[in-house]
DNA sequence: GCCGTTTTCGGCCCGACTGTTTTCAGTCG
């Protein structure tokens, strides 16, 4: 059982009581310990093997949930869910993914119809037997029908980098009509989440009306969902649904805050903000005696007002960060500017598009001192992967290039690298010998995905026990929405990193983002140092650092944790082996 | 179910939009 597992049940528990009717803030009760556990950075199975009571230490955590995850981790069931599921169908907890259907409609439904399925409720719609219930008429018949067909062929939530680029456009075409003043996306993609629901675009401008109606008539626009005079909701293709706001400018700052969200960060500010005698709403921060506007127009006087510093976007998820921010401890978070340079790439040696020199010469523009070419090895057949003798003479290669740029009197540097695959014995794809003479060696599996935890966690150990690896790549092999991370303990892998003087990998692809924002807080809490790298298959996918960059942050990541802030010569020290 | 610089009970964030309503409940974020 790990916290995921646990936050899973907890959530599901939530919905369950929601639709039973259940006590509103008992479900919220259950929603927040689900977060919370979630963001954990170390395993609750510790908390309790160390001591129990360690657990209502945890915010969020009381008596009951308290109760519940000992429960959980000694049984491996719990009560309450198997009771709940004893009264309610889990296939009602479909039916909650349909916009427009709530938990109260639902329960309804279920309990007036027998309705249970999402098939019976397509049947029920289409022969117009849900008009009969309350607060349903015709139009909330064709309203379901449209969502279930939505929810049928919709994929889940979008990539970061799909939505981040519709974001874009849109915001570039909503700053296209006339009178629009400002215009920015927040929500969980300002806050850079690796999955994005849907995205909020906000606006000033002097005509509302008028950037609504552009908006709903914008022509990707397959359905509108809402509109009105400060907000309307639209589906685009690949239903990525888009909510557009309007606002005054003396609120924008207390907008932004606001819909950047997370619900849990926002919900923590108010009750912070209630306590000391204000209101925050999304138009500002209101005295609660008079009723006096005391902060609105920027986002940082909203936090001033209630006597914090600016927390930045990405560390907005109600993990600890407004404590961290009260008693001035917020991390000095990795920025852009810090990298040197980019510690996993590919060239036409192996599975890359682009030469080495190709690849140094976009490192050089974007300001890096150093690069690490790491080609496959062997064992990736299909990327024409190295053999010791291809490595020997790759590195030849890079020796000549590095000559050519030292002419030119430039400080930059490749490092001679190696993506070496660790096998499913937990040995390494290429001979130690030639491993010794490379600058660098990333560790990575691509193979036998299927493993137990203790298989795989056993077959990494042994990798890195060679002591001749510098950096695990993609530690848990995920891809977003696409493969589910293989079976892996990291905290134990971890333990072996710290002990080899081994990092762990930020691959920055946004399809990967692996170790991901928690992961990263757990490895260097751990006292581990992370790489942030892109994995590049040619020169543009060097711009994807930002992504791993933005997951480290959302994992309180400083500089000092990230080995290619380091100065060259810094490099090599760290990279000296045992 | 959680929590406490108005504390162990009685609160718990706030507002917009829709569809069905003659004043509001449900849903969403």
């Amino acid at each position: 059982m790990e916290n995921t597992d646990i936050a899973n049940l907890f959530s599901t528990i939530a919905d369950l009581l929601e639709i039973s009717g259940d006590n509103p803030f008992r479900i919220r009760s259950y929603r927040n310990g689900a977060r919370t556990i979630e963001g954990l950075p170390y395993s609750l199975i510790s908390v309790v093997e160390r001591d129990e009571a360690g657990l209502e230490e945890i915010p969020g955590i009381g008596k009951g949930l308290h109760e519940k995850i000992v429960e959980i981790l000694k049984t491996g069931k719990c009560s309450l869910y198997d009771e709940l599921l004893k009264k309610l169908p889990p296939t009602l907890l479909d039916l909650l993914d349909i916009p427009g259907l709530g938990p109260k409609k639902i329960k309804v439904l279920y309990e007036g119809a027998g309705i249970k399925t999402m098939d019976a409720l397509e049947k029920a719609a289409k022969e117009g037997r849900l008009r009969a219930f309350p607060g349903m008429g015709e139009k909330s018949e064709a309203n379901i029908l449209l969502s279930i067909e939505a929810v049928r062929k919709r994929s889940g939530r979008s990539n970061i980098s799909k939505a981040l680029a519709k974001a874009e456009a849109l915001v570039g075409y909503i700053k296209g009509i006339p009178g629009v003043t400002r215009a920015i996306h927040a929500g969980s993609l300002r806050r850079w989440k690796e999955t994005i629901g849907d995205i909020d675009i906000l606006v000033a401008c002097a005509d509302a009306l008028e950037v609504m109606e552009k908006f709903v008539t914008h022509p990707e626009v397959e359905r509108v969902l809402a509109k009105g005079e400060t907000k309307s909701s639209a589906l685009f293709a690949n239903h990525l649904q888009v909510d557009v706001r309007v606002i005054d400018e003396k609120s924008f700052g207390a907008a932004l805050q606001y819909f950047t969200g997370s619900r849990e960060h926002n919900v923590a500010l108010r009750l912070r903000a209630k306590k000391r005698g204000l209101k925050i709403s999304e138009y500002g921060v209101f005295s609660e005696k008079d009723g006096s506007r005391v902060a609105g127009k920027e986002e940082a006087d909203i936090y001033k007002a209630i006597g914090l510093p600016c927390i930045v976007p990405q560390l907005r998820e109600g993990r600890g960060e407004i404590e961290a921010a009260e008693s001035m401890k917020l991390p000095d978070l990795i920025q852009p500017n810090q990298i040197r340079g980019d510690l996993h790439m590919h060239t036409t040696w192996s599975d890359g598009r682009d030469s080495i020199e190709e690849m140094a010469e976009e490192a050089m523009k974007r300001g890096y001192e150093y690069i690490a070419i790491t080609d496959h090895s062997r064992a990736v057949g299909i990327a024409h992967g190295l053999n010791e003798e291809r490595l020997l003479k790759q590195m030849e290669e890079i020796d000549r290039v590095n000559d050519r740029i030292r002419k030119t009197a430039s400080p930059f540097t490749l490092l001679k690298g190696s993506e070496v695959d660790i096998m499913a014995d937990g040995t390494l794809d290429l001979d130690h010998s030639v491993l010794e003479k490379l600058d660098f060696v990333i560790g990575a599996i691509h193979s036998g995905f299927t493993m137990t935890e203790k298989e795989m966690t056993d077959r990494i150990i042994k990798g890195i026990s060679t002591g001749l690896i510098n950096v695990i790549a993609h530690p848990t092999g995920r891809l977003i929405n696409r493969r589910e991370p293989y079976a892996v303990n990291l905290k134990k892998v971890f333990d072996a990193a710290k002990e080899h003087g081994t990092a762990m990998e930020i691959n920055s692809h946004p399809y990967r983002l692996d170790l991901k924002d928690i992961h990263c807080r757990q490895a260097v809490e751990s006292g581990l140092y992370v790489s942030i790298a892109t994995d590049s298959h040619n020169r543009k996918q060097m711009e994807n650092i930002i992504y791993g960059i933005n997951t480290a942050q959302r994992g309180w990541v400083e500089a000092e944790s990230v080995i290619n802030t380091k100065k060259p010569g810094d490099l090599r020290e760290f990279l000296k082996r045992g």
